[in-house]
DNA sequence: AAATATACCCTACAATTGAGGGATTGTAAA
DNA sequence: TTTACAATCCCTCAATTGTAGGGTATATTT
């Protein structure tokens, strides 16, 4: 980041028509520099050495590396750089991949001059920009993936039983189960039978499967 | 939802002078109504009934029943209201909470009015309204919780490999899954040890364990 | 007082598994 | 063409596990 008050701001997008479009916005908007247009991201890393900027507006939809790809190879490169993706793309897996990525922010194409200057100051003051939309399918993302992982299912284990059953799902066996907790070996073998018998099933693997598809551990 | 274009809006809010702030702003904003202060939600169904608004302003440090679990139980009830998190705390803990309890939005009590009108349109509207570091913490706990379960570490496994890395993260023994994919269950075991070389691990719970955690399966 | 749940310990046997060894075939890369 | 590898099959031996019984001690509930 660079000292002045101007944000930098470099534009990945292979639409000339928008690339004009972002680029008086910018000029015309005080505070903010575009400091280069690129139309493809097949030399990501010279661009950006070059034009030097602090927030990148990243199309997804380009020949070559797509925004997404180019956004982990940036962010890998120059962690500090703020990637602000700009799409047409409402779909949850874009979103998903995105933020996996590191993106720093996700606004569609619809969204206008004012806000778009906001997105990237936000961004470039360390927030995160999302269009409300988009928030709402990262919150639902985030609500798919780990409501469930923290609504445990109950099977009544016993501390004990909670515990070896635990010690299971790390792979180690009982008898060094046994070592570990300085229980006799036939005490640990006897919990896990009592595990067995609650969670309906016959072996460690399948009691390991269990509990780490239903969350017990 | 009622069908007029004044956004209903209900407070929760144990602070009678923040109550006063928010009824000012909401009352003095053309479009928005404040139907109801609730110091508390100990009767949140009865004051929600009562009040029946679009959007909820819930507090999350309140006596009694806290924010963030009112949300949870007011979502199971009223899953259409819209519920808008505000709050001075600011930590990683208490959004994941609210996100997993259903909130609609997670904004700061330092938000300006605008915003906040801004941020209850928005929540209406089907958005989610997150403030920008926010919704970075909300991107970071993402990255977090998610990221790392879906880059599936590549530990090389051949097809045949992953079948059979499969049926045992299913808990099948081995000579079931030899019957299973007509193979010699001398074989299977073949494959399996092959797994563990690849994996690093040294038995079948430690394997499922690893598949598990490391989203192999 | 009896029943229940939990935790603890032990024996014995059969099945399964882990760790060696070795072999053949077909296919793809060097 | 040789090499490498995936996939298949086979064997042995020791360790671990699954199953079925036998117990004791303690605390809680009925």
């Amino acid at each position: 980041m660079n000292t002045n008050q101007e944000i930098r701001v470099a534009i990945f997008e292979d639409n000339p028509i928008m690339i004009d479009a972002y680029r008086s916005i910018l000029t015309g908007s005080p505070g903010f520099t575009c400091t280069g247009t690129f139309t493809g991201c097949n030399n990501w890393k010279h661009d950006i050495e070059k034009s030097n900027p602090d927030v990148v507006l990243m199309d997804i939809e380009m020949t070559g590396i797509n925004g997404i790809k180019a956004t982990g190879l940036i962010k890998k490169e120059f962690p500090d750089l703020k990637i602000l993706i700009q799409t047409v793309f409402e779909d949850d897996a874009k979103i998903f991949e995105a933020l996996c990525a590191g993106a720093n922010g996700y606004i569609l194409k619809n969204t206008s001059p004012v806000k778009m200057l906001e997105a990237i100051t936000d961004v470039q003051n360390g927030g995160v920009a999302f269009n409300p939309n988009v928030a709402a399918k990262v919150a639902k993302l985030f609500q798919q993936f780990i409501a469930p992982l923290t609504t445990a299912n109950n099977y009544q284990l016993t501390e004990r039983e909670k515990e070896i059953l635990h010690l299971l799902t790390d792979g180690m066996p009982m008898p060094r189960i046994a070592e570990k907790i300085f229980l006799s070996y036939h005490t640990v073998r006897d919990h896990v039978k009592n595990i067995y018998q609650k969670l309906h099933v016959a072996s460690a693997t399948e009691a390991v499967a269990k509990a780490f598809k239903e969350r017990l551990v």
